[in-house]
DNA sequence: TCGGTAGCCTATCGATTGATAGGCCTGGGG
DNA sequence: CCCCAGGCCTATCAATCGATAGGCTACCGA
């Protein structure tokens, strides 16, 4: 634990901004969100921002540097460690949905916004992510625990579940993320499991290794 | 067939904005892109954007009509139909991830400016496809052909796949666009089947009703 | 032949954008 | 006591936004 449970008002400033401008960039797109607005969310004035971050596009990249960080660590992590492919992919899905699901920021607009030049620096970043997934839905069909499909349809599939999750649930602190985490995981495997009835032990054993 | 295989540079000017805007607005957002860059790609100047459509937001507006019109008509007719459930479904999501690939425009920024009030006329017409698709998973769950899961859960993972598909391959005329329909539909049948193996049934029997 | 209309153009509008300049106030260290 | 740095303010900038006004040209039916 941080230690900081405060109030939202006595949040730093910094962190006001962050919060506000990930909600706004969240329901109105980036570009579709001005300075005026964020500013007018925290309650301060437009140029003040600028005390706090050097430019709009700083508020977007240290977002998605918060998205990119963890989640491609993890994905990495679980690409590279031993035994059922299958059930590292699900310990990761668990962790990501769950990070979306209590992620104090709305980090819907982060995957939009990378294809944009202006933040072709995360994209080295995002691509390690990208292929850590890959590897991993690759692992799983080659060794025949996940049914014969085309790996680009399977990680698509789960990247706009994905995707989808973080836009219904961010930013709101989801109380019952494990819940959410557990459905959504479990829809995924059930999809592409040679055996659908391995679920319930990877579910168990997943469970086992967090405990 | 409407008989006009035209070349791009033969189309219409109306036409070609229609397209040029939205694989723009798909590529930048909505706000992203200026009228400017519309005219650019269509080769016109900006002012003459307008003789064709009277503003910007005209323009967004018919690219939703064209998104919604015919996708809620289709999942109104499978979810007022007679028959499995399931069955219905696939059919609907066959049809759905077709018109997605065919699709002369790439239409992913259709459903992410829905909420902005600005096009809140359309959100009725929205509601009657979310509503016919909704009540076609609780149907198949209720009855048992698919396993109990939250139908909210199962909703925006079908939603969300299908969005992802529209932002893959929107505006490309897919050759391949069956195949795609199939493997995604079938990902979504096999996640939600009490009995996966009564998905080739299923895939037959849609195959034999449209032939 | 002539009037009108469709389609595109140049020039320009007011509003809004992201960002800068510089002043005011407060709190802490010498 | 003074100084100064951090944090916020007002005022304002140039650039870009969507949209309008009005002129030129090609074409079509009476």
């Amino acid at each position: 634990m941080t230690g900081l449970e405060l109030d939202s008002e006595e949040l730093p400033t910094r962190e006001r901004i962050l919060r506000e401008a990930s909600r706004l960039f969240g329901k109105k797109g980036y570009h579709g969100t001005s300075t005026r607005k964020i500013a007018e969310a925290v309650d301060i004035r437009q140029p003040s921002l600028f005390h706090h971050f050097p430019s709009k596009d700083a508020i977007m990249a240290e977002l998605i540097d918060i998205d990119l960080d963890e989640a491609a660590t993890v994905a990495q992590a679980q690409a590279s460690a031993d035994g059922s492919a299958a059930l590292r992919l699900y310990k990761y899905l668990i962790w990501d949905i769950s990070f979306i699901c209590r992620c104090a920021y709305d980090l819907t607009s982060v995957e939009s916004v990378l294809d944009d030049p202006v933040f072709a620096d995360k994209r080295a970043r995002h691509q390690t992510l990208v292929d850590a997934r890959r590897s991993l839905i690759e692992e799983a069909i080659d060794s025949g625990e996940f049914v014969k499909v085309d790996p680009e349809v399977a990680e698509r599939a789960i990247v706009w579940i994905l995707r989808g999750d973080i836009n219904d649930t961010a930013g709101q602190a989801i109380p019952d993320a494990d819940v959410v985490a557990d459905q959504l995981a479990s829809f995924i495997l059930r999809a592409l499991l040679s055996d659908p009835s391995r679920l319930d032990e990877i579910r168990v054993a997943a469970g086992e290794s967090v405990a």
